[in-house]
DNA sequence: CGGTTTTGACCCGCGC
DNA sequence: GCGCGGGTCAAAACCG
């Protein structure tokens, strides 16, 4: 299994054979420092029920951060699915408890999630996907609504269990019926795999006009002041992407919003070090 | 009224 | 077999 930082994300890959309590637990978090870190698992295994799954850690300080805003339509969807929350249950060595969802967007989806708090980072939530979406996202006509009524993100206390409520603005996706559909190979774990990319790679302001409105205060802000420059870009700028990098992220459709915080992330990284070294070379 | 949240009960796998 | 812990169910409450 791999991890690696992606944007001011820890990303890594678990394996899970059905339960595996620390696997979203706190390696991740005890070992780095960002903000925001995601944690992918995929490897398929010989055991009877290997489950794939992502475990993606966010800084509840954003979240709140979001609440704060008080603006709901220029919040990103913490995840763009909608999701219904079907029980919580306390973690034996934990304070925090776990917060368990199904995805609500389409009936009969498998797709799940799992939110709690980190233990030994309780700044930290941790957020464990499991299974895929059988649906194309967005996934339904209603999914707005559901979308604005499903929590996505549980900030896990103790005693208390509040949830932040995500909304999206779909009106700019309205028209286009695939997910952002970004994935991930699980041996990538080197942050040099877009040679290729240039200023002209950023994504679509007006097609992640949630995103571009939102990461700039929040963890995108974290990595350089470049972005501030690329948002100007990112209007009319169509973000693209090599092909043989888009085979790097064949398994991430069913996290369309960690999907974008990466690529972008991936490719302000490589802007950012590119003008670098333009600066120091020449 | 339809969908979501809450929460205790239930189920199941695992270790002893 | 039993207890424990994690995951799910389902009924009631809640909400827009």
């Amino acid at each position: 299994m791999g991890s690696r930082f992606i944007n001011n994300q820890f990303v890594s890959e678990v394996e899970d054979a059905e339960n595996s309590p620390e696997n979203s637990g706190d390696s991740p978090s005890s070992a780095m420092s960002n903000d925001t870190k995601m944690t992918f698992t995929s490897s398929p295994k010989k055991s009877r029920r290997a489950i794939q799954k992502r475990v993606v850690f966010l800084p509840i300080k954003e979240v709140e951060g979001l609440r704060l805003k008080g603006d709901h339509m220029s919040t990103p969807p913490s995840d763009s699915w909608a999701w219904r929350k079907y029980g919580q249950k306390p973690i034996k060595g934990s304070p925090y408890p776990r917060g368990y969802y199904r995805c609500s967007s389409s009936k009969g989806c498998p797709a799940r999630k799992q939110v709690e708090r980190s233990r030994q980072d309780p700044t930290m939530l941790v957020v464990t996907y499991s299974s895929e979406h059988n649906h194309p996202w967005p996934a339904s006509k209603n999914h707005r609504h559901n979308a604005a009524a499903a929590m996505t993100v549980t900030n896990t206390t103790p005693s208390v269990s509040e949830e932040e409520e995500e909304e999206e603005d779909h009106d700019q996706d309205k028209d286009k019926k695939e997910p952002i559909n970004v994935s991930i190979e699980s041996e990538l774990n080197s942050e040099d795999k877009f040679p290729n990319l240039d200023e002209t790679s950023l994504i679509n302001g007006s097609e992640f006009g949630w995103f571009t409105d939102f990461y700039p205060t929040s963890c995108t802000m974290l990595y350089s002041p470049i972005l501030t420059e690329d948002r100007d870009n990112t209007d009319s700028d169509i973000f693209t992407m090599p092909e043989e990098d888009e085979s790097l992220f064949a398994d991430l459709d069913e996290l369309p919003e960690c999907s974008a915080v990466f690529r972008r992330g991936m490719v302000q990284r490589e802007v950012a070090h590119r003008r670098h070294s333009l600066a120091t070379t020449g």
